[in-house]
DNA sequence: TAATTAACAGAACAATATGTTTGGTAACAA
DNA sequence: TTGTTACCAAACATATTGTTCTGTTAATTA
């Protein structure tokens, strides 16, 4: 019996992103949920202990996938191997987005964004760190930690950005304006 | 009849940051603000709309002035005149931040800190695109407005970051830090 | 196919939160 | 003093939450 589960957890997902997209993550009820995704008030609340749980769970499911493909990316390729590499992690993670396969973007671009962002950066933060253990170390003498949290803010700040703009620009473009960025530190 | 409303509407804003310390801005309820402002309901209410309302207004009233303050310094002395200027603007921002007038600190270290990082990007984002306005032409080929978001976003991901650790850094290290991630792009 | 089990639905529930109304009090200005 | 304005307390209808109960459906197992 967990193909029954899957679907009734996939319908709650899908009914909440989809409110998402119309209005603020504090005015969205359970029951605007349990209506949208068409399940009982019970089978709710054994799937979810509340709201706020939710949430968690569909950033984990989401995010997960992406930094874990990135992860993979990062460990054959290299953050940035070599500086005008075609495929850096962080195009890899662009031309994800664009794929949209998943609705990472929806969420990011909904007017409760900043409750995603929290996560995405977070879930960068590893990846970063984990690919600048095994790095070279930094040319300049600024604080380890501090680079991390530079690269990973500046990157969730671009995506933003570009998802503002309506991503007019191609992945590979964005790549070029994030190495130029990153010249300085890297 | 104006020293009592605004008496009350500080004593508001106060207990409602008071709270924001201790637990997340979804789990406050009205109920607990009135409490610990110690104003009836109704005067509540005919103050502020909904929480929501109190949450924008509390912002506008912090973010205005420390950005205002910005503003005139970037007037006189420009965004980073001369790379190695002891006052930029950002210098002066940080100063601003530390000295605590004001509990914008407190804010962003709050648990529901994200909610304030729009209001302080986009406030910042305002301050650096009108000195950009009247500045020399960028360097490099990137768009305008890529500049302005990555410059503003960069800024506050170091201030969280800084926060975070404990402010263990002094104003002008940190100017430091951010004239070398800026090297690349102004 | 029949029996068992686990997830589901529907409805009712107490408890809590919201935003409004009413009537009355205290401060302040003319 | 008189009028205005902000305030408070209490009660209010309404809405939301999370739980409990009883029964139903669907998948697994015999």
């Amino acid at each position: 019996m967990d193909r029954k589960q899957k679907k009734t957890r996939a319908a709650i997902f899908a009914a909440f992103s989809s409110l998402l997209a119309k209005k603020s993550y504090n005015r969205i009820t359970v029951q605007e949920i349990i209506d949208a995704a068409d399940v009982g008030r019970t089978t709710f609340y054994a799937h979810f202990e509340t709201k706020d749980d939710l949430l968690k769970e569909l950033c984990e499911e989401l995010f997960g996938h992406i930094i874990g493909s990135a992860m993979d990316c990062a460990h054959t390729h290299g953050l940035y191997s070599d500086a005008s590499s075609p495929d850096s992690v962080f195009c890899h993670l662009l031309q994800h987005l664009q794929k949209n396969g998943s609705n990472i973007l929806g969420l990011l671009s909904c007017e409760s964004n900043d409750i995603f962002l929290r996560y995405f950066k977070n879930s960068l933060n590893d990846l970063i760190q984990n690919q600048f253990l095994q790095g070279k170390p930094p040319k300049l003498d600024l604080p380890p930690d501090f680079l991390i949290n530079h690269i990973s803010g500046s990157f969730v700040e671009m995506v933003l950005w570009w998802i503002k703009g309506g991503m007019k620009q191609t992945p590979e473009e964005l790549d070029r304006y994030f190495s130029v960025v990153l010249s300085s530190v890297l």
